[in-house]
DNA sequence: GTAAAACCTTAACCTAAGTTAAGGTAAAGT
DNA sequence: ACTTTACCTTAACTTAGGTTAAGGTTTTAC
């Protein structure tokens, strides 16, 4: 345990993912690794800890390019400390706090558009074939918006 | 406007999708339409409907064979009434909450867990390459059991 | 009545996030 | 030493949700 230098079988194992998976992330560059003599690939432990956020980031909804974005923010010269790890993941938890809203926002309009027959207007807000909302971006400036158009929406029908 | 027969361009261009993208629909069971002389496909004005929900349901994250498989619950033999439409978006409002709920529970975790250094131990809740969050189902039981694991996490460290 | 616009079908292509297979080399165990 | 396990590369395949292209027919508009 904790030795130096990693074999992508042992990364794969301890990280719970394929050796395939360590290759396709090494081609996208979201990984890195070097080479033994026998051209096999070698890891740094901090690898590790770069494979279980990617993971954690693909559980609430963050695509790969996304997280190759965030890791473009880490010291390539060093290994990344706490605070690099913290900022990075700073400023997820925002997007994440903004998808939320987003997506109460939306459960919010879905009873009421699906059922009172708005649904095929193209007034409301929920089915938006421009989609404005989003658009807008996500966040409170949404659900002001919202609010204004819930009030003119009021009695359309298909 | 509100005729009784729609060509393939009209609803394309009302709702805001491609011709191609009635075509794909069709072709999985999401809407249905009936065939002039010439063969040319002819839709009643429920397709909007349809389409709209398939819309609305996308945006909050509804696969379009989740959307099939409500569109079951839907009358076959009539033109599905406003009760119809409101037991379909009330189902899905509940699978929102549940979503919504452990989304919010993983960003709870982010923060603390990409940051304490526990990410890659086999214990904490948001790294946990079984993902046993994910496989107890989304809900109030996940609030409750991640409560009592990050008390027991506390100080653990890669 | 003819030309343009809309429609038809089939098939191939696209992205994301990998997985699987094939054929060959390196390292480790006995 | 030899066999098994681990590793290498390249290429093709997978699912979801469509889009694009090619070649031919039907409607519509003038």
């Amino acid at each position: 345990m904790s030795e130096a230098t990693w074999s992508v079988g042992r990364v794969a194992k301890r990280c719970g993912v394929n050796v395939s998976t360590l290759h396709f992330y090494e081609q996208k560059g979201l990984i890195k690794s070097w080479r033994n003599s026998g051209n096999q690939r070698r890891y740094k432990p901090e690898v590790l800890r770069r494979i279980a956020v990617i993971k954690a980031a693909q559980k609430v909804g963050i695509s790969l390019e996304e997280v190759k974005q965030a890791f473009l923010s880490l010291p390539d010269n060093r290994t990344p400390t706490m605070d690099d790890w913290q900022q990075l993941s700073k400023d997820w938890q925002q997007m994440l706090d903004a998808r939320i809203a987003y997506l109460q926002t939306l459960r919010d309009y879905l009873t009421g558009c699906i059922g009172c027959g708005c649904l095929s207007m193209s007034k409301c807000p929920l089915y938006n074939p421009d989609d404005k909302l989003a658009q807008q971006g996500c966040g409170a400036v949404i659900l002001e918006q919202a609010e204004q158009r819930s009030l003119a929406d009021k009695s359309n029908t298909a």
